[in-house]
DNA sequence: TTGAAAGCGATACCAT
DNA sequence: ATGGTATCGCTTTCAA
């Protein structure tokens, strides 16, 4: 690998000039300038960043908290970020928490020892005070916080869409799937929802879950058509969680959605594949992911930040678990 | 932050002794060792990786080149890598290179001005020239390479196997969905199945493709029941081709496995949770990923590699959309 | 417009 | 057993 000074030397010039031509900072004549091109080109020179860091005390890297990517939720919001980082010239260095605040500490540590200069953190443990003592800057994706910026979508009308719209559709025993209680987002379905649900002549059973994982929510739709076999709606608390419903209602031999219908939550690329095709409410996670990374680079070019929280609207996408209104 | 400097500082000793008790070499004795170690806890000091990187021209960063994050086999794929490699003390950087070849120079190139270790990478592109004069280990990983080593299932038998058992369980008139031509693992399982096929009395019909999109599946899938309506067994590329042909039979108001049995490879985590629940060829994922980064720290630590090539083996996942066999 | 030299925070060689 | 110091490759004053 051909260093700065390889550059220099073959240019016939002094490191400071190279560097100055490299940065493009401060004076360089033309005919320098051209010089120190051709050179960089012949040695087929790239500047090595990590000099380039320990000196400016900051990379170019930004790190991607995730709690599961193999939740398919979480990849969409990276690609949203990872686009948007890219494209601005940074790039990111992603880590999975694994909801596990061990595995999460270590990443915040292996960040910050790399010189990071900021972290887009969508991990559940609600240990806020990890990210206090940081000197970067921090963001949180689909998840809220009042100390930091954070981008995400709306839970609440979230919520309350899916009971609107399941009313609307017909269903009058309702169960409703409560999603972890430490998760902010969930939480906020859950909420909207039970508003929704409360003022209306329904039947509303909850099911309390504590988690996402394919294998729990299969669990959980077998408790739930057990305990609650009159169901005639259920409003799953994310689409994983609800493909888990389908799936045990189409065992049980309901048909759906005449007997039993369904809204989940997120818009997974899976959930229009699905028989039948899941109706649910949207999250945009791949704009999530992008209006993250531009807060993000925002803070790290000290640019002026207008809103601390960026809250985007959630859709109604009717599909086939849902029946059809007029 | 407290840097090395302080913490000699903090406990009257030199640079040199704090950088011995870090990094356990050469002799320090018991007292100093205490008082150094008092320090650092106090200080709340951690070494910089970045200025150790520089200084030793490696980092701790192991570099993971995924083409589609947005395919749940990936995932799957990173998290058998990331476990490992976590244990065994590095950390992973995770580039997606969306199938771009651009987009793969540059995370290449990132990774390799960022000190990075080794490279795993599960990228489509032919483009092995791109690592070859990188100066650090290769690994490739579900994928098959003849200059680098390289961790994989075993296409061929996969294909064979989903050829038999389709057969098997009574299908005659079999189409087979050719992945993108590019893409050795998907040209393995098509010979295997073809090889078959062949050799036995069933007609044959070939759908050619060019990418594993969930929306280019659904259009193939669509023209593969216009074209050849008689189609009583498909031997899909993958699962996600396979759940769109799975969808598109229902939709035209087929019976599975009755009328038309499925099998897909992979087995991505959705597919059992697909009605019916999806037959597949299952790849071990996430041993897979464990394997490829076992073996790529072996070659970082300049241990002794006895094979080349790790292939693992397949697996027929038999679920419901083939018939049952006695 | 250019160059010399002082760092950035570690490691490791050479003395002592 | 410990310390001084050159070094990694770059950026940025300061002087010329």
């Amino acid at each position: 690998m051909a260093t700065i000074r390889d550059v220099a030397k073959a240019a016939g010039v002094s490191v400071a000039t190279v560097s100055r031509v490299l940065n493009d900072t401060g004076y360089v004549h033309q005919d320098t300038r051209k010089r120190v091109a051709k050179a960089i080109k012949e040695l087929n020179y790239s500047p090595n960043e990590v000099a380039r860091s320990l000196y400016k005390r900051e990379s170019r890297l930004i790190g991607l908290l995730l709690p599961d990517i193999t939740n398919p939720f979480f990849p969409e919001l990276a690609r949203g970020v990872e686009d948007e980082v890219h494209q601005q010239g940074f790039r990111v260095i992603l880590g999975n928490s694994d909801e596990n605040e061990q595995k999460e500490l270590d990443y915040i540590h292996t960040f910050s020892k790399n010189n990071i200069v900021g972290i887009i953190s969508a991990t559940n443990n609600p240990i806020q005070k990890n990210y206090g003592d940081l000197h970067i800057p921090v963001v949180f994706l689909d998840r809220v916080s009042d100390k930091h910026l954070s981008v995400y979508a709306d839970g609440v009308q979230g919520g309350c869409l899916a009971a609107t719209e399941m009313i609307a559709r017909g269903s009058r025993k309702i169960a409703i799937i409560q999603g972890p209680p430490s998760l902010r987002p969930a939480q906020d379905r859950f909420q909207g929802a039970m508003q929704v649900l409360q003022s209306e002549n329904v039947d509303v059973q909850v099911v309390q879950t504590n988690s996402f994982a394919f294998a729990d929510a299969q669990k959980w739709a077998n408790e739930l058509f057990h305990l609650y076999p009159e169901t005639d709606g259920v409003i799953a608390s994310n689409d994983i969680v609800a493909t888990a419903v389908l799936h045990e209602a189409l065992r049980r031999g309901k048909k759906i959605p005449d007997d039993l219908q369904i809204i989940g939550f997120d818009d997974i690329p899976q959930s229009k594949l699905l028989f039948p095709p899941l109706s649910t409410i949207r999250q945009p996670a791949y704009d999530m992911g992008k209006e993250a990374a531009n807060l993000l680079i925002k803070l790290i070019k000290k640019e002026q930040v207008d809103e601390r929280n960026i809250q985007l609207p959630v859709t109604f996408i009717e599909r086939e678990t849902t029946r059809k209104v007029d």
